[in-house]
DNA sequence: AAATTTATTTGATCTGCATCAAGTACTTCG
DNA sequence: CGAAGTACTTGATGCAGATCAAATAAATTT
């Protein structure tokens, strides 16, 4: 039941409306025979501005130093590390997450193709996180003395960059919003919701997702135990929302989800 | 006891370390008679960027084009209204909240003097949270285009902007890692550490504090309900490590809060 | 200063989620 | 392929914090 599933979901790495250009896989055969090139990618709308003249789209591949392989359980960057680049995520998933000094840690956010990780290390010019890869991962890398270097000529860029923090912001803000005063239920559907939103916009099906990462790491983001988490999902297949098959979910009932999410009032 | 609590503590605007140049007297008075100038403003290493030129300092001072007075109980902007500047605390307290579509809320933080509120607008030009002055407060108005046309040229500036925004990011993962892993008692003790230590930052005791916000507003910005911020007030008086009078807060004991808000091994 | 409203404390009880525990299914690796 | 490890589910029980309730104290209004 799930084989057809998988086919139509992020599993692929090409999914119907953004095409993979053939360009792509000239790079992966041949990695010094094109230039990495922002103006070539398929991710560009989702990680740069738009609207740019062909000479701004030309600048633009400037700020990709180049790209860097990143194997599925391991780090792109780790707390305390030196900053130094941003990372467009080009394929793959990752996690961000916090620790406190006693250990306990805390997922912070779940990032795919067209995110861009490593805002947080801007600040003190070292990362106070943990990006790893949930599968394995390539990344845009992209020197940050670079990014500021052309935003101060390229008014786009700079919106843009602008625009990506602000947008970090008022994600987490939501976040805070689901720790602070949601319930279990809430938080799992609010979760589902935002991550086939998120893959929707990238091609794949609104209704169906394979979860990158485990019960213990979506109850850290949650702030929920794993056991809760798993039977949270058993609840929402009882009641025929989805369909749950270890990592696979089909969605059945998107409006029971938002009605879940926000509860609707019936006067 | 409490009197000179009071004395040495937030509710006056004239702290022994930074004090207020009489600059800002004449302009109280005489609105029109002094321009309005981070060049002279006594916040300035909190809001603004350190090591600039005299040339590029008054350059800065163009990027507020405003002062304005929030009284207590009202918002300096809501969510849903069109974002046009960021916003410089010069004094007075806010909070920031968020609400979901079915009426609740949570407090997303607390901001002082020297602080910048309004970030959350840039994304969508629109803000998707509400400032709210928990005393009567005044700002300086920073018209974002103008930030953004001057951060082109004034690479401090720009670099300082990035930084602010990668500050709230960053604190926004401590906030998630606290909603989402600590105790009732680890909420309550590292807010009173950060909140002290910002304080005291600007001038005020290491020790005492003035709560600008009610129970409920703490209760919310820590995914509690008052009644536990209430108790937990009295609890942590009963052991000694706090005097609580209402709002005035004097913490008897730094080190036992850090216990609990980093239980260190015992072996 | 009295009246009203709002904020806070404290007690009693309830409940959603954590914790502990055991079994199953899936993945990885020798 | 079988063994070991990892991920997941489900049940039983406990507890931190929510909820309900009532009293008190402060702040605000009249």
């Amino acid at each position: 039941m799930f084989d057809q599933a998988t086919k139509h979901s992020q599993t692929t790495h090409t999914p119907t409306p953004i095409a993979i250009s053939p360009l792509i896989d000239a790079v992966e055969m041949h990695p010094h025979a094109i230039k990495v090139a922002c103006s070539n990618c398929n991710l560009r709308e989702l990680c740069m501005p738009l609207g740019l003249s062909h000479e701004e789209l030309e600048r633009i591949d400037d700020v990709v130093a180049s790209r860097r392989k990143i194997k599925r359980g391991t780090t792109l960057f780790r707390n305390g590390e030196k900053f130094t680049s941003l990372y467009a995520i080009r394929t793959g998933f990752f996690k961000t997450c916090v620790a406190s000094e006693d250990g306990r840690d805390q997922v912070t956010g779940f990032q795919m193709a067209g995110e861009i990780v490593g805002l947080d290390g801007i600040v003190n010019e070292h990362h106070t996180c943990d990006a790893v890869a949930l599968e394995d991962a390539e990344v845009c890398v992209m020197p940050f003395d670079r990014i500021e270097e052309l935003s101060r000529e390229v008014t786009a860029l700079q919106r843009h960059v602008h625009k990506i923090m602000s947008r970090e912001i008022v994600r987490e803000n939501g976040v805070m919003l689901l720790l602070g005063s949601m319930r279990a239920e809430e938080r799992l559907a609010a979760f589902l919701l935002n991550l086939v939103q998120r893959l929707h916009a990238r091609g794949f099906s609104q209704s169906e997702l394979v979860l990158r990462m485990t019960r213990e790491e979506i109850g850290s983001y949650l702030g929920l135990k794993l056991e809760t988490v798993s039977r949270t999902f058993s609840k929402f297949v009882e009641e025929g929302i989805v369909e749950v098959k270890q990592r696979h979910v089909r969605i059945l009932n998107t409006d029971a989800l938002k009605d879940i999410v926000n509860p609707r009032a019936c006067d």
